[in-house]
DNA sequence: TGAAATGTTGGGGCG
DNA sequence: ACGCCCCAACATTTC
């Protein structure tokens, strides 16, 4: 009998595209599958944690479709897979690459530790497009600028999916822990319920998806996709997160929609590099999430939490689009791309407030945040990130609401509770989501603004231009 | 993947 | 016909 491997499972919950899977079905190996709630899965924000379980509960059922299952642990990863190893008889664990400096770290001491006892480990690509330390510029440093990185990854070859491998199961299972006792959603103060509506989950639910998007979509992605009130985004970002679909897939879904001459296919995979971007800078300076990335920036006087920023989170600045874009995140758990930018311009320019309370609270409420692409998108916004816009590039939100959203639909549909293009309406589910003490239903009065636009700006563009000298 | 201020140009109304 | 003013439209610069 050929003794079966483990396969360690993180945001990689699919079957297709899997070279783990692929390797082991073509060498016999069975494979067991075991997640490990760890101190990084235990840190993780509500939102995204909650969503993790979703997809854990979702996998779990496509697992054993297939014969197989998925093996729930808890505890220190090293301790739990050399547990296994001990009751299973594998030889070998497997898992796919993460780039975050707290996997990073977690990963090399568990290698380090399976290999001093003899085991095989071994770390895979999958995760992302471009293994960070093979796009290197042209003086051997790492991209900094996004344009130039693109230039140089736009006609590689990514290797193609490869589709569902045959799984072979071990003759003994060993014994999991029961998904209930986790909890996973214990922390979505706002009820699960009313963002579970929003959620797509799965890796089937995920290709249909993308399908979807390709066959309707993608055509009108280019001019669209910067209207929150328009649909045009894939929303795959949800999936992409906790590899549910793999970018490799997107990539070649966009260059095959590309060969059948649809338009706006370089802008849907430009921004999957985008993402690419994001990976590699935090894999180059770990630092992202927690320190600016250009150095010039550490004495900037941010404001530290308070109470504009609060008001911020609540969705009551009495700025319209803001508010509208704040409260979509709390009941739905993700924004609009564009919206992001809106708000985070708003909290780190008009309130002056620290970029990293806007990374905390996307941290804690989005369905698809992503640790590289959050770090990378505030960092940006706020002025201090690579590539990134100078401070005084600072969003009006009315000329941008009126640019993007001139009919209100977006803001009639979060604010108001109007109808979005299907005619849905989310009333219900503010009620649900929203606190009473936070004076959000469509009954209540908008709030004052809290800063005058105009002065707003003028006093950031002061502070900013007293920080500088 | 800004916004606002400032500068330039060119057409039309009008004395 | 001509110069002047106004001002929209566009371009450039500045923050």
């Amino acid at each position: 009998m050929t003794r079966p491997i483990l396969w360690w499972v993180r945001r990689d919950m699919r079957l297709r595209d899997n070279d783990i899977l692929t390797r082991a079905a073509e060498t016999g190996h069975p494979v067991i599958p075991v997640f490990i709630r760890d101190g990084i899965v235990d840190v993780t924000g509500a939102a995204p944690k909650w969503r993790w379980g979703l997809g854990l509960q979702a996998f779990e059922q496509t697992l054993r479709a297939r014969g197989s299952r998925l093996i729930l642990r808890s505890g220190e990863p090293l301790s739990v897979l050399r547990n296994l190893i001990a009751t299973t008889g594998a030889d070998a664990v497997h898992w796919h690459r993460l780039y975050d400096p707290d996997s990073i770290t977690r990963d090399v001491a568990v290698k380090a530790g399976l290999k001093d006892d003899g085991c095989i480990a071994e770390s895979h690509a999958g995760h992302i497009l471009f293994e960070p330390w093979t796009v290197p510029t042209k003086t051997g440093g790492f991209y900094k600028v996004y344009t130039p990185m693109w230039r140089t990854v736009q006609y590689r070859d990514v290797p193609v999916p490869c589709s569902v491998p045959g799984l072979r199961s071990p003759e003994v299972w060993p014994e999991s822990e029961l998904f209930d006792d986790w909890a996973l959603g214990a922390a979505m103060r706002r009820g699960a319920g009313v963002v579970e509506p929003y959620t797509c989950v799965g890796e089937d639910a995920a290709l249909d998806r993308l399908d979807r998007f390709l066959e309707e979509n993608i055509g009108r992605y280019q001019n669209k996709r910067d209207y929150p009130g328009v649909g045009a985004g894939s929303r795959l970002s949800e999936n992409l997160t906790y590899g549910e679909i793999s970018s490799r897939r997107l990539w070649h879904g966009g260059k095959r929609a590309a060969e059948q001459g649809l338009p706006g296919t370089e802008t849907f995979i430009k921004q999957i590099v985008w993402r690419e971007f994001a990976y590699h800078l935090m894999y180059h300076q770990p630092g992202l999430a927690s320190e600016p990335f250009r150095q010039e920036w550490a004495n900037f006087p941010w404001r530290s939490d308070n109470a504009d920023a609060d008001a911020w989170r609540r969705g009551m600045t009495g700025c319209d689009i803001v508010d509208a874009a704040m409260r979509e995140l709390y009941v739905t758990g993700t924004m609009h791309n564009r919206c992001r930018m809106l708000v985070g311009s708003y909290l780190t320019k008009h309130l002056l407030s620290h970029w990293r309370i806007g990374l905390n609270w996307f941290a804690d409420t989005l369905i698809d945040w992503d640790p590289a692409a959050n770090a990378m998108g505030w960092q940006w916004i706020a002025g201090c990130g690579p590539d990134a816009s100078p401070y005084f590039r600072i969003f009006n939100p009315d000329t941008q609401a009126e640019k993007f959203d001139g009919e209100a639909i977006y803001r009639d549909l979060y604010l108001r509770c109007g109808e979005d293009d299907l005619g849905r309406t989310p009333a219900t589910d503010f009620y649900e989501a929203i606190p009473r003490s936070w004076n959000m239903s469509a009954q209540d009065a908008r709030p004052t603004p809290l800063v005058d636009l105009k002065e707003g700006r003028a006093r950031a563009l002061a502070v900013y231009s007293t920080a500088r000298n």
